[in-house]
DNA sequence: AGCCAGGGTCTGC
DNA sequence: GCAGACCATGGC
């Protein structure tokens, strides 16, 4: 099922904005799946920045309520960003021909890949190397409250390439983020000076914007996957972390299936989340 | 104390 | 092409 742009499946009320009979969106599957970074959760509610702007969004069976969202904004951002013109349900279906899949799908049919922002995504996953995700979440904060802008008290909108491209090391000690510091500099800098065109890798084709995001000191084959997967629409990345690659080995031996090539990403997203809650080693 | 975390670089074979 | 040391930091 899709929600279209046509009202009557969504609907205003007051200043907040209902998606109505809605299957395949669960905020705390999307936003705990290790995609996004920068989202909270408190009494079912979720809050974020994303677009330098705040969201928040709850859940109530098979409707979805965002609050203080007026109808242009979900017209023109939050539509793409959470993908409502994408048919869950046949992707599910898709690969559910394979019973290893079809099982992965079935944990968490709330699960959908976000469009993000591509240079928020790709420096998120370059401090996200050999690193946990509590950290990586704690570095970003700390990397948007010292460098972005306060959009709304308390909320800091993710700083921009260029914000960061003449930082030095010294200037991103207060982050912590240890050795990743100097190659989110390096991305900063190539994408300032053009090097890297990051807003045109979502139409380039998946080998050649892979290649381009490789230029990149420290960002690797995982790295560029999730950078090409979470935030350059390219569904067929298949990102291979620690995680990915124990439950691949355990349940998966001979490889992603053909039914889940065109759709490899979403295979990996609920690949990752079964694996991490079924303590797979 | 030692191991691990959504890895990558560099060196040596 | 592949193995191993090393890289900062923090939780367990």
């Amino acid at each position: 099922m899709v929600i279209t742009k046509e009202k009557q499946q969504y609907t205003q009320s007051g200043e907040n904005l209902v998606l109505h009979s809605i299957k395949n969106f669960d905020p705390e599957e999307i936003f705990d799946c290790g995609q996004a970074f920068r989202f909270s959760e408190t009494n079912g509610v979720w809050q974020g920045v994303a677009f330098g702007k705040v969201v928040t969004c709850k859940r109530e069976g098979d409707t979805v309520i965002f609050y203080h969202m007026t109808e242009k904004d979900f017209i023109e951002i939050w539509y793409d960003y959470f993908t409502l013109d994408m048919d869950y349900d046949r992707v599910i279906q898709i690969i559910s021909q394979d019973e290893t899949l079809k099982c992965a799908a079935a944990f968490a049919k709330g699960i959908r890949i976000l469009r993000q922002d591509p240079w928020e995504t790709l420096c998120s996953f370059i401090i996200s190397q050999n690193n946990n995700i509590p950290r990586i979440k704690g570095i970003i904060a700390r990397l948007c409250e010292t460098f972005g802008d306060e959009i709304e008290p308390g909320f800091f909108s993710f700083p921009s390439p260029d914000r960061l491209a003449d930082l030095t090391v010294e200037d991103l000690q207060p982050l912590r983020a240890g050795f990743r510091a100097k190659y989110i500099l390096d991305a900063a800098k190539k994408i300032t000076a053009g090097q890297v065109e990051i807003y045109r890798l979502k139409h380039l084709p998946y080998e050649e914007a892979k290649q381009e995001l490789l230029k990149i000191k420290g960002v690797g084959q995982k790295v560029a996957d999730c950078a090409l997967l979470f935030g350059c629409e390219k569904l067929e990345a298949f990102p291979e972390d620690v995680w990915i690659k124990r439950v691949m080995a355990m349940l998966l031996p001979a490889g992603l299936p053909e039914c889940a090539r065109e759709y490899a990403g979403i295979a990996q997203q609920y690949l990752f989340h079964y694996a991490r809650n079924h303590n797979i080693k």
